[in-house]
DNA sequence: TCTGGGGTCCTAGGACCC
DNA sequence: TCTGGGGTCCTAGGACCC
């Protein structure tokens, strides 16, 4: 991400490994699309020693498909006038939005690739794949998409999860479980300064069955002892299988908004301030020594 | 593939409101 | 009144991505 940014400002990391660029505007600056492309693959491996995939386009479908188009360490660049020719011949598994449900569903239209998926009305593509699918599809075949690159994306959740390596039945291990996972959301919440209105558990079962459950709370929080007794209240009372739990996860969502905080009109005002000092104490603990030097211990009020 | 973890977005049904 | 139409909010689940 650090090469990427000596070259252009505009960088939207889209996972540890991925970014997006703006460079237009940069011909004078930086230089030719190509150059730009043939610089970031060797300041990426003048720095990590790891070989990249590049992918220029005029928006974002087109250089991400450009750029795996090229994999690995490749580079290639497509114009306004080659999307058509470039897309058409490529199988719709490589579009976003196609993997295995929707595969074969497209398949059984006797659509395999773009050019085919391009020649399917509007209309009998909402019939199959409802609304949004289908306009995201529809958009696709022509090669039409955004180009804006948002350096400024912020996370929507924050979640933890983990999978036992035996299914557990016994209630004080799940609960043990889901505190520490609390604990971690908690962490991270507070780290970026975020205060959450939902709360979601999750649930998985031998079989892979899964479930969730979620809570909307009065007021926002990022309290690791609100995540948990609400999630763990959303275990006892959401009607959930009884049987052994293969895995167990809590995440956080819905951020209050910037401008202020509802506070809990009960609270005493000593007990929050008090809680606060606890988090940032319990917070400094396990930035330093690690997690699970420390954890909390029973509710006061269970 | 007997199946890890952390995300995003969409759909659908029910409750509720005007 | 057994009954229209449209909107929002909340919740659960699924598809997909890296």
């Amino acid at each position: 991400m650090a090469v990427l940014r000596t070259l252009s400002p505009l960088v939207e990391p889209v996972s540890v490994d991925e970014a997006f660029l703006d460079i237009s505007g940069l011909e004078r600056l930086v230089g030719s699309p190509q150059q730009i492309g043939e610089r970031a693959k060797q300041g990426i491996s003048a720095a990590t020693g790891l070989t990249a995939s590049v992918g220029i386009g005029p928006n974002r479908l087109i250089a991400k498909l450009a750029s795996d188009h090229g994999k690995p360490n490749g580079l290639t660049i497509v114009g306004h006038d080659q999307v058509q020719g470039f897309l058409d011949p490529m199988p719709v598994s490589r579009l976003r939005g196609v993997g295995r449900r929707t595969l074969p569903r497209l398949e059984r239209l006797g659509i395999r690739s773009v050019a085919e998926l391009r020649r399917c009305s509007r209309e009998r593509l909402e019939e199959h794949f409802g609304r949004q699918a289908a306009l995201s599809l529809f958009r696709q075949a022509r090669g039409e998409a955004s180009d804006r690159v948002i350096t400024d994306r912020q996370r929507k959740s924050i979640s933890k999860e983990t999978t036992f390596g035996q299914d557990v039945a016994d209630g004080k291990l799940l609960r043990d479980a889901l505190r520490a996972l609390s604990e971690e959301v908690g962490r991270i919440a507070r780290r970026e300064h975020l205060q959450g209105r939902v709360v979601n558990l999750k649930i998985r079962f031998a079989g892979f069955e899964t479930y969730s459950r979620q809570h909307r709370l009065a007021a926002a929080t990022n309290s690791d002892r609100r995540i948990f007794t609400e999630a763990w209240k959303l275990y006892l009372n959401g009607k959930l299988p009884m049987k052994p739990v293969r895995l167990i996860g809590v995440g956080l969502s819905e951020w209050a908004s910037e401008e202020g905080h509802q506070l809990d009109l009960f609270a005493d005002p000593e007990d929050v301030r008090r809680e606060q000092r606890l988090f940032a104490a319990m917070d400094r603990v396990a930035e330093r020594f690690g997690r699970g030097k420390l954890q909390l211990g029973l509710p006061r009020k269970h």
